[in-house]
DNA sequence: ACCTGAACACCGTTCAAGT
DNA sequence: ACCTGAACACCGTTCAAGT
């Protein structure tokens, strides 16, 4: 057994941060309650307030690393930039709707809500993405007022769906084939 | 003055569950407390537990009032069924996206996701809505997969565009106006 | 019938004390 | 340096007592 003793723990910043992304996903903001993440650590509160002066700030901490993932993932998008504009079309939405954690991406928008700091930084991804797909109806031809209507429809449909579900038949990869070809002839 | 004594109002259901909507509307769901609506019917809480028995039966009744406001809104939209379809699709947008309460709908959709019997009755009226759009598109001469992927585009596009706010120019009726010509060309 | 006021449990917060 | 354990304020809940 090369690794750590198991016996003293011993957490770290990013440990707590990581327990509340979790529970953020499973239980949305509710869910976040210093009890709750103790129990998960095994730790009493007295532990929390060692590391965290207080609630917010432990927030603010679990905000910037959902914020600095998303700063990640568009890194990976700016390297599309080359690409056939269909194809990068494409690469994206199938990144935005396969590899994605609904759940945590649904409890971060509710608590955007009683939250101005994660506000800005859901606006700033939602911001970025919805230019990224206008730019690519720009290139396909459309003039930019309907480009803009366009790339609305679809980032309003990708962030409808990850609110209300699935609706009428069963969707998936076909769907969004022809939906893009609905939005993209001239 | 030959109403009511000012004096001893004397509180109803009603009274109650009207203060919770309009708090839903202002806070979201994490704003509705006792202490809160207390406040703002000028009692203590006593009062309130004279009236329900516990926060969750209360909560029942302000989720009931919701649905029940649905229900009238969509018996509106039923009497439309004759009307032409594009004309009744464009009728319904119109209605759903004006003459609605976005911070409630917001809050409702976010306190569905803690409340299972919330997420029930949102379920219902979300069904109910696209499958009259969708019944519009058959109307409108698209096969069953095409209507399909039209109302749910609609539909999604709604619920984003409730949930992330103005994205690219200020859209309004003209924008609206033209994905509808979009997606009803044949 | 409708409401007050005081009591108690729960969770965020503090802090002296432990290792 | 990292954590325990007991304390206190806040909000949901109860209930005897008032009008």
């Amino acid at each position: 057994m090369p690794r750590q003793s198991a016996a003293t723990p011993r957490l770290s910043i990013d440990d707590w941060v990581s327990a509340a992304l979790e529970l953020l996903a499973e239980e949305g903001p509710g869910g976040v309650k210093i009890d709750r993440l103790c129990v998960r650590l095994g730790v009493t509160k007295g532990s929390f307030y060692w590391h965290f002066t207080d609630l917010a700030s432990f927030l603010t901490a679990v905000a910037d690393r959902w914020g600095d993932e998303r700063d990640a993932r568009q890194a990976t998008f700016a390297e599309l930039e080359a690409i056939e504009p269909h194809e990068r079309l494409r690469r994206i939405i199938a990144e935005l709707a396969d590899a994605h954690d609904w759940a945590l991406e649904r409890a971060v928008r509710d608590w955007a809500r009683t939250d101005a700091a994660v506000a800005k930084r859901v606006e700033a991804t939602d911001r970025w993405v919805f230019q990224a797909v206008r730019k690519i109806f720009l290139e396909l031809g459309f003039d930019a007022a309907d480009a803009d209507i366009r790339a609305k429809t679809l980032f309003y449909a990708g962030v409808g769906f990850i609110y209300a579900g699935p609706q009428g038949q069963r969707g998936g990869r076909r769907q969004r084939e022809r939906l893009l070809e609905i939005l993209t002839q001239r």
